[in-house]
DNA sequence: CCATTGACTTAAG
DNA sequence: CCTTAAGCCAATG
């Protein structure tokens, strides 16, 4: 298992932190690699990067794509509300692999 | 090898 | 959820 995977299994309309991630992955500590992980993504088609925010539902990573619009543009089109670069209602959308996944 | 940097998190105010 | 400070881990210079 490794963050791709987990970004995979994010259901549409939903989003996760990199904490929340580095967690299930059993690194919680390692945040931030999660997200340098999500850099190398590029190559990879697949991985949903933009339901992947931080622990505030901002979207930090949205200025890495190729267009920023695009992250929440996605995100919008799932039904996820976006204002200022924020996910709205976030507690509610949140998807916390650690327990949603749980085994 | 040491210093800097970063799609981050947590704690305290 | 806003701000400031400190911690973390890996890649890069």
């Amino acid at each position: 298992m490794n963050v791709y995977d987990v970004v995979r299994l994010i259901p549409k309309g939903r989003v996760t932190s990199y904490g929340a991630i580095a967690k299930y992955l059993g690194a919680p500590r390692s945040s931030r690699m999660v997200g340098w992980a999500m850099n190398a993504s590029h190559n990879l088609t697949d991985v949903p990067a933009h339901r992947v925010v931080n622990r505030n539902g901002l979207l930090t990573g949205k200025m890495h794509f190729s267009d920023p619009n695009e992250m929440e543009d996605r995100l919008k089109r799932e039904g996820v509300e976006i204002k200022d670069d924020k996910v709205l209602d976030f507690n509610r959308v949140y998807w916390d692999p650690s327990i949603e996944l749980k085994v």
